[in-house]
DNA sequence: CTACAATCGGAACGGTGGCCCCGCTTCAAC
DNA sequence: GTTGAAGCGGGGCCACCGTTCCGATTGTAG
């Protein structure tokens, strides 16, 4: 039932696939072509799909790996700090990480697995920072998801640097239990 | 200088075209196919770009006159009521059509002149808004867009109704002056 | 009614991009 | 070294879609 370990070329031509499909995507997101990404590998396009059943799988991949971090980030977070703050603090970091790479917007508005994970992550720190009376708590994970997309797809190449602060700022007062 | 008028089934198909594009795209955003928007008008897709040199040029006929509509109609607000109610207003109204149509959030996510359009209609509600006191003085336009990005892209479709009120919660709290 | 020009319809074109096929190369077990 | 299989490359297929072209059609001026 176990796969038979991969040939050392083709793992290192896996790995040389997934670092350039980091890359191509942070910069475009979707839209970049495969091919631009198996041309910045080195390797042909087949090559990409000997390892990638379909691009939406490589691109999975490569976001999974992400948001993986970023969950893990907030967990550590969450034991140490109070719920709210590992919430908001999670919150900035979506934000400098949304306008650092522009694949995280394609992420959120698309649905699929990606998404649900991104989902799943937020719904247990919002869960704890209303248990903790530090957001409202009439709002849920979707209006969570829905408030933050345009954040996501706004602030990726734009020049002004505070834009993702003043932003924030709307939404964390927003979020907080009303007066 | 003047053109010469148009022949009567000319004028004719024009608003049948109009009238499909509307509807299609309301439903489908700019995603549809030009070729789908000329068979619901009944016509060929050439008769198409008879009257709109491009299709870009088609959805800009119809989102400008959808926004001049809500612009007027906020603009009536503003006289009559106070400069926050009529900038919340607006915001609902807005809500409440990105719900109904899909083009909406492609209108504000796709730089060109139908989101300039919508800019300064934006920009002249919240000025005043902020002259007011009812809104924070440290957004932008663009801040405002961003966030109204994420309420429009995700509203369309949903069968919760309550979502577009919970998400403009959070934003008119959030939009309000810090305590 | 005639004739001309405006208009129409839809087949065809060109570009793009995801994905597959297959002859060749390279690895690694023996 | 030999050999069988895993892996590779990239040309090419196909589907989609915006746009254009042109022969057929239809409105309308005279």
């Amino acid at each position: 039932m176990a796969d038979p370990p991969l040939r050392a070329d083709a793992r290192r031509n896996r790995e040389r696939v997934l670092a350039a499909a980091r890359d191509a995507f942070a910069e475009s997101g979707m839209a970049v072509p495969l091919d631009e990404i198996a041309a910045r590998a080195g390797v042909g396009p087949g090559t990409v799909y000997r390892h990638f059943p379909t691009k939406d799988a490589l691109f999975t991949a490569v976001i999974t790996a992400r948001i993986e971090d970023l969950v893990a980030d907030a967990r550590a977070r969450t034991s140490a700090d109070d719920a709210g703050a590992a919430f908001f603090g999670f919150l900035a970091r979506l934000g400098a990480e949304g306008a650092a790479k522009r694949d995280l917007s394609d992420a959120i508005a698309v649905p699929g697995p990606v998404r649900d994970d991104l989902h799943a992550a937020l719904g247990a720190l919002l869960g704890r920072a209303q248990e903790a009376g530090a957001v409202r708590a009439d709002v849920s994970t979707t209006d969570l998801i829905a408030l933050l997309k345009g954040l996501l797809t706004t602030v990726h190449g734009s020049a002004d640097a505070t834009l993702v602060g003043r932003i924030l700022a709307v939404l964390v007062d927003g979020l907080r239990p009303p007066r």
